[in-house]
DNA sequence: TTCATTAGTTGCACTATTACAACGGTACGC
DNA sequence: GCGTACCGTTGTAATAGTGCAACTAATGAA
């Protein structure tokens, strides 16, 4: 795998451009004809990155910090998030076994049924996707879990 | 073309799940690992709605009113975003000249550089679009290129 | 022990975004 | 011409986000 003979430069360009064309499809349609963000936050109230923080404590309870980092965003503010998302009921804060310094937070239940309403409407598969011919769809399956590999 | 079978109700499912998959794969892409917004704003000094703008606006001279659409945004923050563009040279208001109620806004030769520079960085290919297996990538192209149709 | 470092919090100042009301100028059907 | 609707603008208010300084509690290395 991977043996693949050398390129000659006219057939690379042209492979870069391809992959430009490709990317460029995908942004347009993850982030222009498909963005749901706007659904989401009416659904559940809220701003978009405590929609964000709420999947990610659901995904895997995270410290403060490792969430800041996540939400590329600095403390203070991700105590505000979290605060909030905890005054809603939907996370709690948890000394850290190890470190005392350290709080875990983590999702409620109530946390795990909007964090479900949230993936329900972003990660619903846009019509296109769904009326793509079997094979097409399988393809793109296969190659798009090798971009993640 | 098109002229599939009728699918039974478990093939159905099958594809949705893989439908499911694939959307969040690409979203995965496109939002998590591949992000670039903060890079842009910090390179050209401004929001992202305003990055957006500039960009709308370069593709193609538009009136405020449907810049705001596009920016799913209102008219008055469209003034304020459009007014910020124009301080910073990079488009500029043109009445039209049909509807003298409207008002085209159009990039500047500054603000079409400013553009190229955000597009290189949002529109570069991520490396593992690059190290993609050239199959692959035409693969990817050929789906990609239907799912925008 | 001492001291530098880290995690989380609080407070403050500032900018950005969003939503809404109202206004002047213009277009257009009647 | 008149009334209605539209376009962009201004203003106002409320909320959200960002960045920085300072504080407490806890860690861990010298």
């Amino acid at each position: 795998m991977n043996e693949l003979p050398p390129m000659d430069p006219v057939a690379e360009r042209l492979d870069q451009n391809v992959a430009a064309r490709v990317w460029r499809g995908m942004r347009g349609l993850v982030l222009d004809r498909y963005e749901r963000r706007k659904e989401v936050c009416d659904t559940l109230g809220m701003s978009f990155i405590r929609v964000k923080a709420l999947r990610l404590v659901a995904a895997e309870p995270l410290t403060l910090r490792r969430l800041a980092e996540r939400l590329t965003t600095d403390a203070p503010y991700t105590t505000i998030v979290v605060a909030d998302l905890e005054r809603r009921g939907l996370v709690e804060r948890a000394p850290h076994p190890d470190d005392r310094r350290a709080k875990i937070v983590s999702v409620t239940p109530e946390g795990v049924r909007a964090a479900d309403v949230a993936e329900r409407i972003l990660g619903a598969p846009p019509p296109a996707l769904l009326a793509l011919d079997p094979a097409d769809l399988d393809a793109l399956d296969r190659v798009i879990a090798r971009l993640l590999a």
